[in-house]
DNA sequence: TGACGTTCTGACTACGTAGACACATTCTGA
DNA sequence: TCAGAATGTGTCTACGTAGTCAGAACGTCA
């Protein structure tokens, strides 16, 4: 009486555990004691269990059990993003990694408005067991974080300000100067830089290895053009960047800016590499296949997911454990095809 | 001392509701009308609850508000793909729409060895409140999903089995014939196809819609090569077809694989649109920066994930209500760019 | 045979929230 | 002034699961 029946003869309610346990003639706990695959139950009971669960259709609620336990199996994540190649492959080996592991996964976009704080909020009231955040975004002061659960963050965040944080991802700042060494090996005098938004940790960084390499070998450092990963913004840069008869070589923060920066320069006139050396980043599918064929740097996504999940499990699991150290970045590669050459000689 | 406390002294769990009531003065049940917004409560009293509420840090815990009202205001996604731009695209615009509704998202890729049905299965015992499937492929049988929860499916699926269904998604037939009518009205005397994956319904809806402008121009019907919506299955399909001179005109069943054809068109010499026309599927951000800038169809994600999502949702908070008339598919855009021309004129 | 250990099962209960309901207080209108 | 409505608050309880513990049924060894 205190509470109506929950849905009518009609749609009756899902069957528990309780109902199984009356039909299997056992008690409530025993069923309990069959789904989990404890030990001590009579092989004939657990099939006399089982077969009443699979008559009722009986499905375990989640609800009932993170309740009772204290903890979902479930992982959040913070994207942003999602659309584009790196965060969308991202979460894909996520979401695979994690699977294995027997958490699923509940993902929130930080949009227009959202602080990365916002979405954390939103997962904790879900009761997630743990936090990802991907590829995280310059929000100018830190990320206070109030909780005391594991979070993972793929990509640098400082001031992140959790308790137990592990922080993995690619050497962003590496592959900038290697991208950028690269192109002076090859004789140019400088490199020009489209970069990504600066308020991606990731953007930043790619751009502190330019500046670097060139600080390094003593070149000029020409002006920054900033997009904002799109082809749109690459091709905006690329007009700019082909009117510029000083310009030989160019590092595009990622791959689809490249395609914008490529598509100017054809349109200028300028051919790649005879005029202009092109270097990308991410290793897009279509990379291979662009006109040129675009020398890029390759993101290692599965190494680093895979070790950071694995490290955030541990940490869910025996938070007093000590987890295997943070995965050293894998050796810088550049895929090198045909978007770049020496530079023509001068005269 | 049924249950020892949940976590000692130095890590104390999280505070309830009733923690809550305690520091107010006021009754658990208080504090609950506090948190739903529900009338009737003094407005100092209000302040007092939610000073309190801060004070604690305290966050609502849905695994009990799941129990306790049997719904999770968690809606699940079976994802396939979604590293590709298609299906990560429109599972942003899902996440997006979902989230002014309150509800959250949770998703399952469907992964080699996976179907649908334990996707599905995996999601319910999650306790979701409805199950959206993302671009769902042919597995041969019907989908057999046990359930009486709503189910959206984005993307064709016949044999979906689960009663409350709705299906929504982009008009792929009408546009495989729209591409194809556009290069048969250029000219040409015949189109190609390179079809993608025929597990995938769009795919198989693509090349139906190919077939059937062939046939209403009486065209012959060319072979079909199939690739795997990437850039190197392109190539290799272009590779082919840029060997056979009888070749003019070609209709791909993605942007990505465009790409790919269109490196091998060059490779072999022939010239687009000179020697032969290509129109892609997808309208990816790159398609107008390529050499030549693409013909592609565009898909128009947004209007029919917002409507889905809307009747979605009005379908598991009211299912009496009758919900408003799917979209019409909205008319059919062909976006024209330069890799499409008229024939050489023979000889 | 009896003490003891191992295997198996059930009764009871907490988890945190919100629904049903009772009741107290204030306001409204005749 | 008092009935009756509107407003405000508390008590009790169910939701479905799994932890704790009591104890039954069975074996084993002295």
């Amino acid at each position: 009486m205190a509470k109506p029946e929950r849905g009518d003869s009609s749609a009756r309610r899902r069957p528990g555990s309780t109902d199984v346990a009356r039909l299997a003639g056992v008690s409530q706990k025993t069923v309990s004691r069959v789904l989990n695959d404890e030990p001590y139950v009579k092989e004939e009971v657990r099939l006399r269990v089982q077969a009443a669960m699979r008559e009722l259709g009986y499905r375990r609620n989640d609800a009932a059990r993170a309740l009772n336990s204290g903890r979902t199996k479930r992982i959040g994540v913070v994207c942003l993003g999602t659309a584009l190649f790196g965060p969308s492959t991202q979460l894909v080996a996520v979401e695979r990694a994690l699977r294995t592991t027997g958490y699923s996964v509940t993902i929130v976009n930080t949009l227009e408005g959202d602080t990365i704080a916002d979405a954390v909020e939103h997962l904790l009231e879900q009761g997630v067991d743990g936090i990802i955040l991907s590829e995280p975004i310059d929000e100018g002061d830190g990320v206070p974080i109030e909780t005391d659960l594991p979070v993972l963050s793929f990509g640098r965040l400082p001031g992140l300000s959790a308790k137990p944080s592990l922080v993995t991802g690619g050497d962003n700042l590496g592959a900038g100067r290697t991208a950028t060494e690269h192109l002076l090996g090859l004789g140019h005098r400088t490199v020009w830089h489209v970069a990504g938004p600066q308020r991606w940790w990731a953007a930043q960084d790619r751009l502190a290895g330019w500046r670097q390499a060139l600080a390094a070998a003593g070149a000029p450092e020409p002006p920054v053009l900033e997009g904002d990963w799109l082809p749109a913004s690459g091709y905006a840069a690329g007009r700019e960047l082909a009117a510029n008869p000083d310009v030989t070589a160019i590092f595009v923060a990622n791959d689809d800016m490249a395609i914008g920066v490529l598509r100017a320069l054809a349109e200028a006139g300028r051919s790649v590499p005879g005029d202009v050396s092109v270097v990308g980043f991410d290793d897009i599918p279509s990379a291979a296949f662009l006109t040129p064929p675009l020398t890029t740097v390759p993101q290692d996504f599965d190494i680093h997911v895979d070790r950071g999940i694995a490290n955030l499990v541990t940490e869910i699991e025996s938070p007093t454990g000590d987890r295997s150290p943070l995965p050293e970045p894998p050796p810088l590669r550049l895929v090198v095809r045909h978007s770049t050459a020496a530079p023509r000689p001068a005269g």
